[in-house]
DNA sequence: TAATAAATACTACAGTTGTAAAAGTAGGAG
DNA sequence: CTCCTACTTTTACAACTGTAGTATTTATTA
């Protein structure tokens, strides 16, 4: 299995807008962050040089702008971090973790019924198999 | 609400230990996690001196020895470490992370129903009520 | 009481992160 | 051809982290 770099918040907040964009340009990533945050360009360009470095992307040249495609897949990402997270908070399995929410009633009745949909869904397409 | 002090991965592997044991000394702590981790001594002392600095942890002095107890409750600081995950990666709900979870098919049949028997408690609890 | 052992306190240091200013450069406007 | 403007590159800097080493204090033992 690949490494997958490690991203901090702030970069996943950029990563978020070439995952969504890709390919996309410096100024274009720029644009979507100045609405969405309160970030300068150059906080920007920083953490897209960071993530270039950390090979989260890929940078291409073309004419003056830069071109960003990202080199790590959201969904493996995501996954690697659910996983991390598990583990340091729920001793690595998801049931634990909602189990915590209902015991501490963090849940809302339209959350409990979502989940029992999607379990039931889960069981359906099982079935097709 | 009151502020919950920011905790560290490693910082938090001591808080487990606290949170266990406590009221707990430093050599006790010491000796829990040096069976657990491969961290020196000194380190384990630097933590909770951060963790003190943070208004994590309680400290006072018995004799030679500091006794250390916990000023963040676990459930509360899990809790909130939760949010966040899920704000951050999942929209902030938990449904979106389960329903991420299947359909990136990271769910064993064992887990499936876990989740199933958690979720059917849960009904049972609040028929009770 | 003096030496030792155990704890505590202080210092260190590099890597990451959030946040950006400053300086350099090249392409388009005049 | 020159200047401006938009981009890129370089530099900054403090807080937080992981990971300890060194120095100092204090209690215990000989």
């Amino acid at each position: 299995m690949k490494e997958i770099p490690q991203i901090s918040e702030a970069e996943y907040e950029v990563m978020k807008v070439i995952w969504n964009y890709e390919p996309i340009s410096t100024p274009e990533v720029v644009e979507k962050l100045s609405n969405k945050s309160d970030w300068k360009p150059n906080t920007i360009h920083t953490m897209l040089a960071r993530l270039v470095k950390k090979k989260a992307l890929h940078a291409r040249k073309d004419g003056r702008v830069f071109i960003y495609s990202s080199l790590v897949e959201k969904d493996q990402y995501v996954e690697q971090k659910s996983k991390s997270f598990l583990q340091q908070f729920f001793g690595g399995t998801l049931h634990s973790m909602v189990l915590n929410f209902i015991e501490n009633d963090q849940l809302s009745n339209e959350e409990i019924s979502e989940l029992k949909k999607i379990l039931s869904m889960r069981e359906k397409k099982e079935g097709e198999k």
